[in-house]
Order: C-alpha cells, then structure tokens, then sequence
DNA sequence: GTCTATAGTGTGATAGAC
DNA sequence: GTCTATCACACTATAGAC
C-alpha cells in the first residue's frame, strides 16, 4: 500500500468512510430492533440517530428490508457460531443435544432478532432481493446452512447405526430443529405457553427424540441430564 | 315479542343493523386476510370494500387491532371445532394423533388465519384491548381452551398407566403443540423447510412422541399409520 | 459524487359538520 | 350513524445544492 498515489489513497478512504458509515446504520439498527423489534426500526429514526437523512440511508442500502436482510444475515451467523462452538463434542447425540439447548438459547436470549430471523414473513426482505432471480433463497441459505450441521450429526448417527435405516438423516434434523423453534416460537408470542418453562420443554422433546438413540431408560425424564445452562 | 311496542321494535331494528354490518366488515376482512394476510388489510381498503367511510369502521370496531382479535377468536373457534371432531375417539394416544394431524392441517389449509393466530406478535391486537387488565390474556385464552382439549388426552393417558408419572400431562401437551407449531410455522415460511413435507414431520413427531406410549416397536417410522388425510 | 430537502403516496386514527 | 377533512407518521424517489 506504500506505493500508492494520491489519488488512490484519497478513494481509498472514501471507501473506508462509505463502508465505517454503512457498519454505524446497521449498529444503530442492530440495538434498535434487539430493543424494539424490527416494525419498529423505520428510516426516519434511524436517520435521525445517526444524525443524517432519511434519504443518505438509501445510499447504502436499497430499502428497509435490505437493512433486515443485513440483519438477518448477521443473526445466522452468530447461530452458527453457537453451533460450531459444540463440534468438537464427537458423540453426535450428545452434541444435538448442546446445539438444540444453544439454538433456544440464542432464541429466548434475543427473541427480536430471532423474530426477524425466522418468524418475519419472507416479504420483509424481498425487496431488497436483487435483479437476480435467487435472491429470496440467500436467506434461506443462511438457515440452511447452519441446519446442514444438525443434519450432519444425524448422519453420523445412522452411520453408526444408531438410527434406522430408512429414514432420511435430513428428516430428522428438519423435524427437531421444527420442535425447538416451536419451543422458541411459542415463547416469543408471550402468554401462548405461560405454563411449562422453555429448557423443560427442550428436555422433553430431546427426550422424545431421542430416547432410541441413547438406548436407554430414562424416556420423559432426564433430571440427570438437565445439568446445562438451559436451566 | 309481539308485545313490543313501535319504540322497542325500531331500536331492535337498529341493533341488528348494526350486527349486520359489523359482520358484514368481519366476512370482508376474514377474505382479504385469508387471501393476502392482516398486513395487507388497510381500513381504507377495507372501507371501500364495503362501501363506507374509513371512519365508519371505527364505530365497530376500536382499531385495526381490534378486528385481528376478532379474526384471531374466530380462528380459535374453527381450530377447536377440528379438535371436538376427534373427542369421540376412545384411545387417547389415538386421539392425540388425530388432532395433531387436524392441527397441521388447519394451519397448512388458512396459512394467513394461522399466522395471525400464532405468530403474528401480541402487540397487534394490544391496541384493542379493554381498559380492564385482562384485555390481553383474553386471546391466550383461546388458545389455552383448545390446548386443554390435548392435556385431557395426556391426563388420560397417565390415568392409563401409559405416561410415566413423575411427568407433568400438561407439559407433555405444550410439547407436542409446540412441535406442531414449529412445523407449521417453518413451512409458512417458505423457503426455510424445502426438503421434507410436513406430513412426513408430523410422522416423526408423532412417533418421537408416542413410540413409549404405544409400546410398540415402529420408531422413527410409520408408513402405515399414515393413512390419513394429512398426507 | 455525496448528501439535503422535498414531493408524492400510503397508513391508522380522530374531530367536527350534518 | 355517517361523512369530510385532517393529523402525524411511514415509505420511495428525485431535483438540485454543495
């Protein structure tokens, strides 16, 4: 970079200041809708605190939903963190069972941009979709992504014939990672689930799925087990 | 009320027109939600759509939030309907796999209705809430007298012997429901679970579920209980 | 080139004339 | 009981100042 002009340097920090200022509206966005929730992100409150116009937002991002898509993309990144934090657990059971508390976890810890994540209809984001045709599946990607993990260990459970063989090992991922946002879901909604905290209901599902697998006894119950930080 | 005198009969004429014309705004709404969802419902075009005012709707109804708790309720009333059609089966594990099927079902059939019933944030109908305290707890209600109808199967089956005892019944109903809900609600979102059919989920589920229950051996797998309409 | 200021259209909700 | 007119706010898009 020693050999640069001054007129490279000077674009180079345009580009800097383009890219500090897009990162500050998607801070102040980000606090905005952990706090409030993403319908309460609108431009104008967002362009009044960051001390600019409503119409400098439109600079950087093509609408409101491109700001959510920003957002979201961050939210499955930070999911998948969580996940890949537990890889290192070698017995696939055993590791579902720390991703799936990690993934109510996330979910009740920051239920506005679980919200967006996954409880937003898929509108709120299309359009900022591209000219492209894929753009409403990047998104979906992202879930996919980190949902290949939890697949992933259900494959090496059938590999080790710990599951039967005719089921699809990416059934069994889509249909627990289902029950956890349920769990998730229904918790968001407020009195829907007023009874029976979330990390029981985790216990009971993850009971429920995997009772066969582990092979044992201690079906619908799980005291022993319940020693996370879900609790 | 033949007795009734000309003062009596013209205010009764009154009441029911206005009885008539708020369901008549409830029948439009009820359309143009299930077609293209409560965000899609303005109070203008709903106005126009029944030939009066914006303001004219406000005599029924107190704000938008307020025909949302009106569909909502009614959304509730159909979903226990659904459920009451399956009391009659003797078996409760029986029974239970009916109404969770009636309960994807109902939720795949009015994706727009379920949504507004469950995952649309309570905020929404907030705003029409009484100025009594439980104005709020009023559509969690709903929900709750539906889901009375799964935990009296559960109770059942613990009465039965079949449910280990040191489980609360109740719990196993928010369970199961949350399953569900994780279910439907991951497919009303579309592009987050491509691969699987719901009918196929709510297989594995149920067999998570019940596989202790009815003691038998077909786990993971249930290619001949899938008979029914769900599929 | 970057941003401000503003125009134009939409929303929910309300006050006041009739 | 119904309407017209209006408020306050959201969004997009763009003309024109710097």
């Amino acid at each position: 970079m020693l050999g640069m002009g001054p007129q490279a340097r000077r674009t180079e920090q345009r580009r800097e200041q383009r890219e500090a200022l897009r990162e500050r509206i998607l801070e102040v966005s980000r606090e905005i809708v952990k706090r409030e929730g993403f319908a309460a992100l609108s431009m104008r409150k967002l362009a009044e605190a960051i001390d600019y116009s409503p119409a400098a937002l439109y600079l950087h991002f093509k609408s409101r939903g491109d700001i959510a898509l920003a957002l979201r993309r961050e939210g499955h990144a930070n999911l998948r963190d969580a996940f890949l934090a537990h890889t290192s657990i070698a017995d696939p059971a055993a590791r579902l069972n720390a991703m799936a508390r990690a993934y109510v976890e996330f979910g009740l810890a920051e239920p506005e941009t679980y919200r967006l994540m996954f409880m937003e209809p898929v509108a709120v984001t299309e359009a900022s979709a591209d000219v492209s045709p894929n753009g409403a599946g990047l998104a979906g990607q992202s879930g996919a992504a980190t949902l290949s993990l939890i697949a992933d260990a259900f494959v090496e459970l059938r590999a080790a014939n710990r599951l039967p063989p005719h089921i699809a090992p990416v059934a069994c991922a889509e249909g627990l990672w289902a029950n956890l946002h349920g769990i998730v879901a229904l918790k968001l909604n407020g009195a829907a689930l007023p009874e029976t905290p979330a990390a029981r209901l985790v216990e009971l599902s993850l009971d429920a799925w995997f009772a066969p697998v582990n092979g044992t006894e201690p079906r619908f119950n799980s005291p022993d087990r319940s020693d996370t930080s879900t609790r």
